[in-house]
DNA sequence: TATTGTTATACTCTATAACTATA
DNA sequence: TATAGTTATAGAGTATAACAATA
């Protein structure tokens, strides 16, 4: 999905760690790619989310004010491709953000049933300070991988998941 | 994946590539390895829940099935554990699998609160043929990466996810 | 008093279909 | 006739609290 879902996140793991659940580790489930893909994603949007709160968002519409502060112009449709999101599911996340003042929705003139949604002013600010927040997210996540490694997770992640 | 969710899955990407969202590939999001891992698993547990379909099963069963096969007796507090599921979630996992014949709960003697969820004999042969759609799933989900390539990335998602 | 499993409930996320306005 | 956005709704997934049995 890309765009993600909220999960239970870090008091779970807390939970996972204080008990005794890593006799798991070594079963044939926990070597799965998929599985630990999305154990990972878990985590991650997890704490994510966590951190976005601060801010009022989460990772759902952070991803939405990323694209709209992208420069790319991304029509809701576009939106809605490339998070594989239903575009209904793009109205109510652009809504919030609207409602806040974070983006505008501007009509296409070239084909006036395309809706461009771009950043205001305001917008970007709470982006630079979401993207801080998700860097720091992030670091933590992958605390337990040098930088050369974040790179390489990084361009494997990038050809399985366009 | 872990304790997963349903997706949009494939529909949605045939969309996209029909479509041109591929502007947006450039995006500083498209970059972040949160966003990536979620996509990945997005699509992974989109395409694994289809293929399981014709079995009766999801991403979800199949986890709670394979952990019932591995061998380690867990209880359902470590299966909650584990797949960063809550308790009254594995009630429900387990009480399918329970009624189709897969898995039993056997009272732990030790600790007469404590219920272990074993395989039966047709648990343990749906599984095994349930291993093999997954594994024909993770496959496809990974086509674009060499074996080699394969093994490094299980490594590090197993680094962050654990 | 604390923990396992269970039930009930509310909430979020996801999927689908129908509608409108434009093309 | 087809597409972008919108609305409404139902279903799946998630989170929380309370309870019985057991420790």
């Amino acid at each position: 999905m890309s765009a993600q879902t909220t999960t239970r996140g870090n008091d779970a793991d807390l939970a996972e760690n204080a008990n005794g659940a890593q006799r798991l580790h070594t079963t044939e489930l926990a070597n799965e790619i998929e599985f630990l893909t999305a154990r990972a994603r878990s985590l991650g949007s997890g704490r994510a989310n966590n951190m976005l709160a601060e801010l009022d968002l989460k990772v759902r519409s952070y991803s939405v004010l990323s694209l709209a502060c992208s420069g790319e112009n991304p029509s809701q449709r576009e939106l809605a491709d490339f998070l594989s999101l239903d575009p209904s599911q793009i109205v109510a996340l652009v809504d919030q953000l609207e409602r806040r003042g974070a983006v505008t929705r501007e009509t296409d003139p070239r084909d006036r049933r395309s809706k461009v949604i771009v950043a205001t002013t305001a917008g970007r600010n709470l982006y630079k300070r979401a993207e801080s927040i998700i860097r720091r997210a992030e670091d933590q996540s992958l605390s337990t991988l040098s930088p050369q490694e974040r790179e390489t997770l990084r361009d494997l992640l990038k050809r399985i998941a366009f």
